[in-house]
DNA sequence: GGATAATCGAGACGGTACGTCTAGTCTTGTC
DNA sequence: GACAAGACTAGACGTACCGTCTCGATTATCC
């Protein structure tokens, strides 16, 4: 075992607490599920986590990218279910269908981290890098294993069509049920 | 003969005036074009407009009410484009084509009505109503022309993919070129 | 009578309200006196006083601008009582007994004030201007009336000889009693 | 060098090391007489000394605390300068011409603390205790070497006089000249 | 034409969130 | 146990802007 001293940090100082993080999130989470985007302020989040809005600031530059990392981590347990990989299965249509079930909870918050991207731009890179395109990454995945031969063009575009149709009808409100994501499947899969 | 003055309105006192919301509207709509949805105020649009805020709450319940009406006008007329109706053409490539080029302007402006119509529900449902309901029937009209035989439901399947397509890579920012139309439409056409 | 049309006023749109301003004098005054200054904030006397912090900060620039008129009517009223005008009494002893009688109540105020005076140029303008001022001018009254024949020079020696003295006691916390208003009388008389 | 304990102190651990006190004074010096108190912040103290905050608080209670310190020793050594017990002199208005040369340089802090103590209790007190009342000690061997009849009441009035005249200028940024420092002389020697 | 009524521009109003700041304390790892 | 570094709580600050209300003036209909 070599490194005698200094831990990995390397930093002076007290380091960031990681339980001040967890808390800050947790109730970040907890606080904008119950009363929404909007009705929640930082200093209720600080509040709710026994913190000062200073420690909210000194790890997120905003509300929103607070929220962001605080729907993050749940946005992606709840698709990239490990049990989903079972074989036999049609996986693309798992995939939507979880998609959808996991909107009914963390949907009112997604929408509203949609919204504010809309009103900063550097809000809305850490949205599209952090959300957004990993989770075209999971659903380019499971349609690259179906269709192996499909051009890169072909992927997208139906990454696209699908999680296109998921967020239109999510922001303005129409249901999102088991019905959309087998037709969704259906007409993607016809037109590859 | 009677009635001296007395037009269709009847109410007495001063009546609304045609030119200030003509003038409201007009600044609405350069100022959010210049500077963004968010960074205007409705003090300044009020004063870009020679009006009073009040001139424009008694108009419209919010600055997004307002902001949408501002830009309905414009954002049909570029696409309902009476010229198109040339028979022959491609009517759904054009139609998708007009749509992606009008959002070159009012883009921004409808992005930011989008994010309003999340936090707001009575603007959710009047953005619904008076801007995506329009334009979703515009869409499947020139989808029922094209395939007489369809389905409703798949009429409905086929709007929602196009316009989620076209909604989703709006807010993300991501170019909307002719491209894009093109193949969005093989797309569905294959699948319907 | 000439005056066309166009009251007083002048200036268009809504005027500032008296009430308001009232209630956040009365609210600020009864606050400071309870808690003292530095206790007391700008959000606890908008809250008092039924209004909001804009209403403080449109009329007064600061905290201690705000505090500051809030205490000038009071402070003057007690001191320069109509009815001290007795003939035959000794009126400069009265004057700085009452003085000193005054500032039991809004002593506390009137050292956070020249406390606050000590940070901000601005300020110490204005309390000079609208306190110090205006105290110097009725003690140098008093003076010119019992030694018409002083030069300005000896007054003003004088002035600052007993308001220093009483200024330096009320800041140190030490006792402002009729003893040492006797006493001050009798150094600066034997002095000029 | 061996000396593995320690001198005189006994307690165990590392000791408090002077170097880092006298940093520590130079720096709230230096800073404040450039700065100013308000402008000065504890971390800018620490960072210009080489030290960390913790340093300031292992030695101080309070900011004030410690700059009161920092300017002490300077403010008494300009005033009761060894040269100045000339005999033959007028040794009280020396003493006063010294005072106010002094404040030219120092003023700025004593206004700040003098500020400070008015909303600080604790503060307030060791101020009186450490800074006013060595001064006045001093001011009143001088009065007491020059009138050696005059009673406990009369020395203790001159000096309230004295230093309340020379402190209310300094307060509100009037000059402390030596002008003020003759007169003020004259005034107490006739009013004693 | 005189009374009534609603609009007009201007701008103050209450309410409320934001992000910043600082004082003084606590927690690291090092010496 | 002092040290430097820096995160920690607590909470005030001043700014911003929404949608409403008030003011005096104007412009219409109704009688």
């Amino acid at each position: 075992m070599a490194m005698s001293g200094s831990s990995a940090s390397g930093r002076a100082g007290r380091p960031i607490s990681p339980d001040t993080t967890a808390a800050i999130l947790a109730a970040a989470r907890s606080l904008v599920v119950v009363h929404g985007f909007a009705a929640v302020t930082t200093a209720m989040i600080a509040a709710e986590a026994g913190a000062s809005k200073q420690a909210l600031y000194r790890r997120w530059t905003t509300k929103a990218d607070l929220v962001l990392e605080a729907f993050l981590a749940q946005a992606q347990a709840e698709v990239d279910d490990p049990a989903a990989a079972e074989a036999g299965d049609d996986r693309l249509l798992a995939f939507l269908r979880r998609t959808c079930a996991a909107l009914s909870t963390s949907g009112p918050a997604l929408r509203s981290l949609m919204a504010a991207a809309q009103e900063d731009d550097a809000f809305r890179r850490r949205f599209h890098e952090r959300l957004i395109l990993p989770r075209r990454a999971a659903l380019r995945a499971v349609l690259a294993e179906e269709r192996p031969a499909a051009s890169t063009e072909a992927l997208d575009l139906a990454v696209t069509a699908l999680f296109g149709a998921i967020w239109y009808r999510l922001l303005l409100d129409e249901p999102l049920d088991d019905d959309l994501a087998r037709r969704l499947t259906a007409l993607v899969r016809a037109g590859m």
